[in-house]
Order: structure tokens, then sequence, then C-alpha cells
DNA sequence: ACCTGAACACCGTTCAAGT
DNA sequence: ACCTGAACACCGTTCAAGT
């Protein structure tokens, strides 16, 4: 519209904003430092004073959405109710929802590279995680979940809820077993302190 | 050494090969069909006749990674003990070891373009996936494993453990503490049958 | 401090031509 | 049937120069 200054302003974010577009609806392969540039209005090597390479643009990508998910599970877990089970449930589904949503991005925040070399994607990755963590100390307290170190519980969950989106978006999975496999997911977590529960109940009679 | 024949003979199997050995090497970013071509001592155009384009060289490497995967899993289960737990354990590290040996080309096989383009590939994902199925069949025939859609199970179980691939290879998880995972998600597995196996002996006393 | 424009080496893809 | 070589449009990266 208006013409531009010399100086873009607020290129770092407005060229990260284009390539999260870019990712989802043409995927990661499709990212270009050149058509970036292009499609923001600047010339082809201005991008390089944000981003040494297109390597280090895509490492801020996935840190951008390892943020991104972190705090759409946070919502998740305020939002949901008092009831444990409920909390568990709405936090793996928005984790899938996110993951079905940002395909590609998702696959782009685990490809190995960046937390190889980003030690802020690496942390910010586990800013995300700390939600899951916390989660599971809740369940923890209320004897629902199985009392071990909560780090461990909790890379299982996340890894389990991982998992079941891999298989989703590479299409091993349909969509509409989703809600079936997470509620199968939380049910199993549940389910060692139950059975210590039983004993109990089992021994007093 | 001796010079080679106008016609390759076997350029396909060739390119492959070293697709493979690039994927292991440097990852899978570095796939270049010129490069490739060069390697293998073709002009850069041969590759053309085999493979349309990078896409479908990159769709035919994660079909070859997805049979070498069902071969391995089918070893480690035909290897294992008859005890079910250990069956089980050792499919599951089977999967692992894949997993992080080959780190780049399982992050291929999971890219979601093949599966949406290569009706092959998924079907080879498929036959991958029949050893898990399999698997828990035996195990619901002998009561270890929860009676319910074998289907269902083995997704979540397959889920489970690519999940646990998917936070070694990207470093959120320690290769160190791999073996406690693969051995908390087993016997998580195992735990609603032992479950309910409880309540009948507690119905009894 | 931030951006431009020319330059270089590389790539995927196409196509007429060779064996 | 399979492979070559020139050609085209594109890309990442570098660097001297501009504001």
């Amino acid at each position: 519209m208006t013409d531009r200054p010399y100086h873009h302003g607020n290129l770092r974010t407005a060229l990260l904003e284009q390539a999260a577009r870019t990712v989802r609806e043409h995927g990661a392969d499709e990212l270009s430092l050149r058509e970036l540039a292009r499609q923001v209005g600047v010339s082809h090597s201005a991008p390089r004073r944000h981003f040494a390479d297109l390597q280090a643009l895509r490492a801020a990508l996935a840190e951008a959405g390892f943020a991104r998910l972190g705090a759409e599970l946070s919502n998740a877990v305020d939002a949901a109710g008092p009831d444990f089970a409920g909390r568990l449930q709405a936090t793996a589904s928005a984790y899938i929802r996110f993951a079905t949503d940002e395909a590609a991005l998702l696959e782009l925040m685990f490809a190995s590279k960046h937390h190889e070399q980003s030690a802020k994607t690496q942390e910010t990755a586990e800013r995300a995680f700390a939600v899951i963590l916390e989660l599971i100390r809740e369940g923890q307290a209320a004897g629902i979940l199985d009392q071990g170190d909560p780090e461990r519980v909790g890379k299982l969950l996340f890894a389990t809820v991982q998992g079941i989106a891999a298989l989703v978006t590479s299409g091993m999975v349909e969509a509409t077993q989703v809600d079936e496999l997470v509620s199968d997911a939380t049910r199993l977590f549940q389910c060692g302190a139950a059975q210590r529960a039983e004993k109990r109940v089992s021994r007093r009679s």
C-alpha cells in the first residue's frame, strides 16, 4: 500500500510470520530465503542480517513453534475443570490439535538438527514439556498417577502423545481414530495407580 | 576401477544405496540428484529415468526404510524367547535401535508427503505395523494384554515407541534413558489385563 | 545499524540428441 | 530402453557499496 521506508523496521518478525504461513500452506521444503524476502518486499540479501542462513531461520521457526505449543498446552490445562482425568485428556487433545493443525511445523520442530545446534530451541521445547511435567506432579499428588520419577512418567506421556501425532500426520492413523487413541492412552497412564489402589482395597477385605 | 559400460545396469539400486548412505552420514536435507549422479558416475540427467523427481527418490527411500524396519521387527520377534513380556520388550527395543541408528532416515520415513503421494510407501509401512499387530494378538491370546480391538492397541503401542524414538533423535531424551522408557512403556501395556486379573482374584477372596 | 545489487557456484528439471 | 549435454530458471551465500 504505502511505499515502504528504507528500513523495514520489523523484518525479523515479518520474515518469521511469512515463513510460518509458507510452512503451513506449502510445507517446510518450500521454504526459501529469496522467496520470503520477495514476499516481504525486501532485497534477497536483507534476511542475512537476521538469520545467518536458512537453517537458522528454521531453528527460529521451530523455537516459535515450541513457544506456541507450550502456551496452548498451558491454556488447555488452565481451562480444564478440577477433575484430573479431564485435565489430562484436555492437555493431550490440545497437543494433538496443534499437531494436526500445524503438521508441517511440528515435523520441522522435531527435526533433529535444531536441537543439536540451537540451545534456545532446546530450552523452549523444555518449557513446553514443563507443562506436562507439572500436570504429572498434580496427578501423582492426587494419587491418580503412578508414583515414580515425574520426569520419567512425563517423558513417556510426551512420547505417547507425540507418537500419536506422528502417526496421524503421516497418515497411518485416521483423524477419526485420534480421540479414541488419546483416551486409551490417558486411561493407560491412570492404570498403574488404580491397580495399586485396587490392591489396597483387596488387602483390606 | 574398470571403465563402465554405457548402460549402468543397476542405476536405480545404486542411486538408492548411495542416497541411503548420504542420509545416514549427512542428513536428508543434503540429498541432491546431481550429487548422487556424480557419486554413482553417471550424467546428471540419468536418474530421471528411474525417479521422476527428488521427491520420488525420497519416497522410494522411505519405502525401503519401512521394508527394513519391518524386517528388523520381525527378526526381533522371532529371535526372542517364549515369554511374552520379553518378546514385547525385544520388539520395542529393535524399533528404537533402528530409530537411533537411522535417525535421519526415520525422520524422512515419517515425513507426511510420501504417504499422501505414494500408496506403495503407505503399504510397506503397514506391513511393518503388521508385525506389531501380530504381537498384540499373541499377547491378547495369552491374556497378558488388554482385550480390545488389536488394531487400536497396536496403534497405541506403535505410537508410543515412535514417540520415544522421536524424543531421543530430537535430543529431548538422553540415549541412556531409552531403556527405562521402553520398559516403562511395555509394562504399562501389560497393566490393564493385570489389573483385571487382580480383580478376579480379589472377587474370589 | 540495516539494506541493496552484482557475482559465484550450485541445484532441479526439460529436451533434443546420441548409443 | 537407457543415457548424455546444453539450456533455463531458480537458489543460498558472499561482499563491496549505499543510506
